[in-house]
DNA sequence: GTCTATACTGAGATAGAC
DNA sequence: GTCTATCTCAGTATAGAC
C-alpha cells in the first residue's frame, strides 16, 4: 500500500507525543499502525530517521509562516525602530497550527536534547533570520546575552509545548495551544527588553 | 564492599549528566563502577530508582539553601513591597553549587518530563513556599497566569542546566554555571514584571 | 519496489547459588 | 552482599516472497 508509509507517521507522531520518543518502540507503533516492524526500516531506515522526516513534514509550513510574519513585522516596522512583541509573536504563533500531538513531539524534542542535530538541518537559516530581527529590536545586548535570552526562550517554548503544567492551577488542560503560546510571548517579551546584566 | 553503592551513585551521576537518562545503560555504570549489574538491583531496585536516589542526595541541600535565602529575603523586606528579583535568586542561584554533572542531571530531568514524579516527592513544599512569595511580589497577576510563567520559568532552567547553548557565540562553554543562572535571574525578572496578559 | 518472516545484539529485570 | 545465568523486550539487519 502506498499509505504504509503514512500510517506509519501518522501513528509514530501520536505515540512520539504522548510518551517521548525513548519511550515509544517501534513495535508499538507498527501494532497501531497495522504493518510489518521491517516496513519502518525499509521506508525510513532507522526510528531516528523517521523521526527527523516527521520533523520535516511539520516543521516545514511552520518556518514558513515563521518567516512570513517576520517579514511583515519587519515591513511595519520600516526604517524606525523594531519592537520585540512583533518578532516573537512572528516566531511562536505559527506553533500554535500544530495539533497537540505534533506540538508534545516537537517539545519533548527539544526537552530531551534531540534538537541540536535536528535544529541545524531544519532551522538553521530560521534561525539566523530572527536572531538578526532580536538584534536590530535589542541593540544594548551583548550577542552573548542575546544568545542566552535566546536559549531561555527555546527552555520556556519546549516546556511549553510539551508538559503537564503542574504549577498551573487545574492542570490547564483547557487552555489551548494558541493561549498559552500568547501568555508565552508576553513574558518573554519582558524578559528580552530587561537590561543587560554585564 | 560499602562504598558500592556510592561508586555506583558517582558514576551514575556523570553519565547522565553527560548522555541523559535513557541513553546510560546499567551496564554502562557497573563498566565504570567496576561492580556487578545485579547489585545495582539489590542497591535500588531499578534504574528509576536509583535516579531518584541521586535526585534526593544531590537536591535536599539545595533545597534547603533555598529556602534559607528565601528566608533572608523576606526578612529584609519586612512589611514592604517584595521585589522579584531576590525571590528568584533564592530558587536559582543554589543550583550553582551543583557541579556540571549534576546539573546536567538535574536539567537532563526537567527536560526529560521524568520531574513531574520527582518533583512532589523533592520539591513539593519548596515550590510552595516559593509559589507564596511571588503571589506577593506579582499582586497583578491570576494565579493561572503566575502558573504559566513558573512553568515557562522551569523550562528555561532546564535548558540552562542541561543544553549545550547553540545561540551564545563560542558555545558558552568557558561561562560558569553561576554566571549563566544570573543572567537567567534578570531575563526572568523581566518576564515576570510583565504586565497581565489577560 | 513493497512488504514479511525471522534472527541478532544489547537493554533492564529477576531467581537462586555462593 | 555479591555474582551467574537467564528472561523478556528493545532496535536493527537481512533474506526472500510477491
Amino acid at each position: 500500500m502506498i499509505d504504509t508509509k503514512q500510517k506509519i507517521l501518522d501513528t509514530a507522531e501520536r505515540l512520539f507525543g504522548h510518551q517521548g520518543f525513548d519511550a515509544t518502540s517501534l513495535r508499538q507503533i507498527i501494532s497501531g499502525a497495522g504493518v510489518n516492524l521491517a516496513a519502518i526500516h525499509y521506508h525510513f531506515g532507522s526510528k531516528e530517521e523517521l523521526l527527523d522526516e516527521l520533523v520535516t513534514r511539520k516543521a516545514t509550513p511552520v518556518n514558513d509562516e515563521r518567516l512570513a510574519m517576520l517579514d511583515r513585522a519587519l515591513a511595519m516596522a520600516g526604517e524606525g525602530p523594531l519592537a520585540i512583541e512583533p518578532v516573537l509573536e512572528a516566531f511562536l504563533m505559527p506553533m500554535a497550527v500544530l495539533g497537540p500531538s505534533t506540538g508534545r513531539v516537537m517539545g519533548r524534542l527539544l526537552a530531551e536534547g534531540l534538537m541540536p542535530k535536528l535544529a541545524k538541518r531544519h532551522f538553521g537559516d530560521v534561525i539566523q533570520r530572527f536572531r538578526s530581527a532580536l538584534e536590530r529590536s535589542l541593540p544594548h545586548l551583548t550577542p552573548e546575552e542575546l544568545g542566552w535570552r535566546m536559549h531561555f526562550m527555546m527552555g520556556s517554548l519546549a516546556l511549553t509545548m510539551s508538559g503537564q503544567p503542574i504549577f498551573v492551577p487545574g492542570g490547564g488542560e483547557g487552555v489551548d495551544l494558541a493561549e498559552r503560546l500568547r501568555c508565552l510571548v508576553t513574558f518573554l517579551s519582558g524578559g528580552f527588553r530587561a537590561p543587560g546584566s554585564r
